[in-house]
DNA sequence: GTCCAGGGCCTAC
DNA sequence: GTAGGCCATGGA
């Protein structure tokens, strides 16, 4: 195994085991926005609430989202927790996609990779993480997501050490990778699964699938 | 009751 | 420049 084919080599293997993972959910562009947003630091499911409150009361609309009373807002995202600061943050990234792009995520197509990334940076709240999410999966741009389950299955996997940086960690992957927006989002989401699935904490998947590839993962610590 | 979940910002040192 | 605190809900 050399070492500029070891990410195809994993993606093989998860491939294998999970197949292909039809993700993110999500109906619309502008859901799948919504959801990087909602999903920082919480379980999905309950972002799936926020959503579906969000959608009950047609909130689903960057116009609507962009001049909803703060209180109103806060109370339809209230189960997907941090709802002070994730109402300001929809409102932000709504109000900054009305300013741009009429509102629809369909305006952006032909802005630059580079310029879309920048602005969605400077936006408060919008992280790389948050960023990348929204530009792969929402407006199909070939940017490898990396999240905190990437780090534990590369790191869990003496792959990457475990306090290397989001920047440093994409370069990483992405260099290993042929640049392609469906492989990306496949390969994000096969991340997710190994993490729920094996390289939760403890205890360790005694079949994980990444095991043939990367190696015997680590037992202690992140 | 405790831990954890698909981050990001702000404030002290 | 960076470690630590904070934001908040809901399920295991």
């Amino acid at each position: 195994m050399t070492p500029d084919n070891l990410l195809e080599e994993l993606y093989r293997a998860l491939r294998a085991a999970f197949g292909h993972r039809a993700w993110w959910p999500g109906d619309t562009p502008l859901e799948i926005m919504v959801g990087a947003v909602l999903t920082q630091r919480t379980n999905w499911r309950n972002v799936e609430k926020a959503i579906a409150a969000l959608k009950q009361a047609g909130a689903l609309d960057a116009r609507v989202l962009a001049e909803m009373p703060s209180e109103r807002l806060q109370d339809l995202i209230r189960t997907a927790g941090y709802y002070r600061q994730k109402s300001a943050r929809l409102v932000r990234l709504a109000a900054w996609l009305v300013e741009s792009a009429d509102g629809s995520p369909d305006g952006l197509r032909n802005v630059s990779t580079d310029r879309l990334r920048a602005e969605l940076l400077s936006l408060n709240g919008i992280g790389p993480e948050t960023a990348d999410s929204i530009l792969l999966y929402a407006l199909d741009r070939p940017l490898f997501v990396v999240d905190a389950y990437t780090m534990r299955v590369l790191a869990r996997h003496e792959l990457v050490y475990p306090d290397c940086g989001y920047a440093e960690l994409q370069d990483f992957c992405a260099s290993q990778l042929p640049e392609d927006v469906e492989l990306y989002k496949d390969y994000h989401a096969q991340f997710v699964e190994l993490g729920k699935r094996c390289c939760r904490p403890r205890p360790l998947c005694a079949s994980c699938p990444a095991r043939p590839v990367l190696g015997e993962p680590l037992l202690e610590g992140d």
